[in-house]
DNA sequence: TGTACATCAGTGAACGCGCGTTCACTGATGTAC
DNA sequence: TGTACATCAGTGAACGCGCGTTCACTGATGTAC
């Protein structure tokens, strides 16, 4: 049974279209995605997109909410143990991030950037963005009642501690460190000094 | 003596041109910036600018040179008074830094932000950007010859600490911290935090 | 099992848009004598 | 002090470009009877 070729109706094109804009931010940038070069990519029409996507814009949501839901996933299967006065899950949960930021630069940046699309007109988005969050945020509750970490407003905490990989991972993923750094030295730098901070 | 409305040569279009520009990204962002508009609002052709800039791109480069020179006068403003060991300075560097960024984001993003110019081509952006990084590292230094932070390789060091306030400046100016946060709070929070996780 | 028909995925031509940049030019300036 | 002339800042029309999106359409699918 072979397939055609070229099938009138492609079958998935939904899908399609996000592995395909997916694998085109991966190799080329944000603005390297086009309507008209999906299209092409997939042997599919300029306008065929529009069955699936309103527009553009919802388009690129799409692959950031799923870019959330995947990092949350891997976050999650860390956490699976609880929290304990030990601090090496929160250590690896930041090392975790930050691999994958590095892994995948651009769509980090749809996800966290100043390429980050309005919120509050997608609410699917909004929400994978906040779970993100409020998990950290529960973590940090975790450490702070096991002990590990110093009593003090745990959403400003989570930010904190946000903003170290964070910062890391943009500096990292933006080019702004010229030297070819040993990243996993210096992830490791940065979590234990982060979490030295926030000892009680 | 009445300046005619317009002359037809400008007098300093160059200065005018850098001006308007930092001005359309501080309002407008980087992307509005385009040179019709330039042209436009100095009331001056399209292509009057090419007289003084061979393509946009260097005059974006320009503005974030200018960026990098001010914030680093800035942050050396602070250092006169050399290092103790107090780190009282180290903190309102750190202050400092994110007030900068707050202040100007789209510069901001422009310097260090995935917009950020290629500094291989622009020799002059690349002196200005090292002035600065070098500037923290010789301070980490310094701290840590009056034995306030702790002993190990002082450039990763300086990468962590700003990890700490770029991730921080990123997060505020990327508007993704949801609720109207106190954002002085927040910043004294890492400085502190960051601070004492680098205490010997 | 066969047929009429509604549905809708994909087509391809066309729209209007604003962009960066080039080019031959013109007007103002300042300098050599 | 006056004049010729080189210099170059600013002009404005034009170039080619790729983009997102629309629209009337056509072909394939699946369902009701």
């Amino acid at each position: 049974m072979t397939i055609r070729k070229r099938p009138y109706h492609h079958g998935d094109l939904r899908a399609a279209l996000l592995d395909e804009a997916t694998r085109m931010i991966a190799e080329e940038g944000t603005e390297s995605v086009t309507m008209r070069a999906i299209g092409r990519r997939l042997d599919v029409s300029r306008s065929a997109a529009y069955r699936h996507f309103p527009n553009k814009e919802a388009l690129l949501v799409a692959v950031a909410t799923q870019g959330f839901t995947r990092l949350h996933a891997l976050l999650q299967a860390i956490d699976v143990a609880g929290a304990d006065s030990d601090v090496a899950q929160l250590r690896q949960m930041g090392e975790t991030y930050l691999r994958f930021a590095v892994e995948n630069p651009a769509r980090y940046r749809l996800m966290y950037g100043n390429e980050a699309l309005k919120r509050e007109r997608y609410p699917q988005l909004q929400s994978a963005a906040n779970g993100l969050l409020e998990e950290l945020v529960q973590i940090i509750m975790s450490y702070q009642r096991a002990g590990a970490i110093k009593n003090h407003d745990a959403r400003s905490l989570a930010y904190v501690a946000w903003s170290a990989v964070h910062g890391l991972a943009s500096l990292v993923i933006d080019g702004q460190m010229q030297a070819p750094h040993d990243l996993d030295a210096l992830t490791r730098l940065t979590t234990q000094t982060l979490i030295e901070g926030m000892k009680s």
